[in-house]
DNA sequence: CGTTATGTTCGATG
DNA sequence: GCATCGAACATAAC
């Protein structure tokens, strides 16, 4: 579940077994998964060199390379940032090998991800048109309520749109909204100042929570606190705090989980 | 076979 | 101009 807890995962993976060591070989098993750059280009930008730091930003992953510049990373939907030591895992598309084990592979099922090379990275977000991202200690709860805006988009659009902030998908947004008390498909329009605060000091402590619960790893959301929406999310769920059958919406071409006696509408 | 799935982008439509 | 919707990308699981 690549968002922005799963990706801090990664970012932890390859701060762990990817950092100071010199890159042997990188092997592009799809070319398909490279934006802007070719194979020979890019495996020859990184073969020989290392990896000297690591920045997330929203569900963005960078390296800064000890050349200059920095090899970036999304996930998609699918993908993954995986140590291995002989074989490679199934769905590898992108293999890091160092002198000694182990190495690292960008895993992407259904190959949705996107890997390259960014020079600048505050360039390049400003290019990308991203906003601030969800965790940054610098976004404060004022920037986080003007970024949410006023128009009659939903709130659930707004938080999942990673121009105004950065690192909320599907699955987090339904359950910031959850833990909120706010029902997914109210116009922001309709948010005051208190709920906007509101939502900005959930937002921050169910993707902490996720994080500290190490998200992206095998069965980690059993390990989320038991009121969490994230743990019914499936047809015929009841919600984990007043066991009402949950009910879906779809915004945005995506379902919402909600329970429509916990979330409300502002406006009644 | 049909439906759905954590993301993003693009073209069409309101 | 802005927001929304569906389709597309590609693959697996139920």
């Amino acid at each position: 579940m690549p968002e922005l807890p799963d990706v801090e995962i990664y970012r932890r993976v390859l701060e762990r077994h990817g950092l100071n060591r010199r890159i042997a070989a990188v092997e592009v098993l799809d070319v398909g998964m490279l934006a802007d750059v070719g194979p020979a280009d890019f495996a020859r930008a990184l073969a020989g060199d290392r990896l000297t730091g690591t920045r997330r930003h929203g569900k963005n992953l960078f390296a800064r390379r000890g050349r200059g510049g920095h090899l970036w990373m999304h996930f998609g939907m699918t993908g993954a940032l995986a140590p291995f030591r002989e074989d490679a895992p199934a769905h590898a598309r992108i293999l890091y090998r160092f002198e000694q084990g182990p190495h690292l592979a960008y895993v992407d099922v259904r190959r949705l991800g996107h890997v390259g090379l960014v020079e600048d990275v505050e360039a390049w977000l400003e290019a990308e048109g991203i906003g601030p991202d969800a965790l940054d200690p610098a976004l404060t709860a004022e920037r986080f309520a003007e970024a949410l805006g006023r128009g009659r988009r939903s709130v659930k659009a707004a938080l999942m749109d990673q121009a105004r902030i950065a690192g909320i998908g599907n699955v987090y947004a339904d359950e910031i909204l959850f833990q909120a008390g706010l029902r997914p498909d109210v116009p922001v329009s309709a948010l005051d100042e208190e709920w906007r605060r509101r939502l900005f000091a959930v937002m921050r402590e169910v993707l902490r929570t996720a994080v500290d619960c190490g998200a992206a790893a095998e069965r980690y959301v059993e390990r989320l606190p038991d009121d969490y929406l994230t743990k019914r999310r499936e047809k015929g769920a009841r919600c984990p705090r007043c066991d009402t059958p949950l009910e879906t919406l779809r915004i945005g071409g995506r379902t919402s989980f909600y329970c429509p006696r916990c979330q409300i509408d502002p406006r009644g």
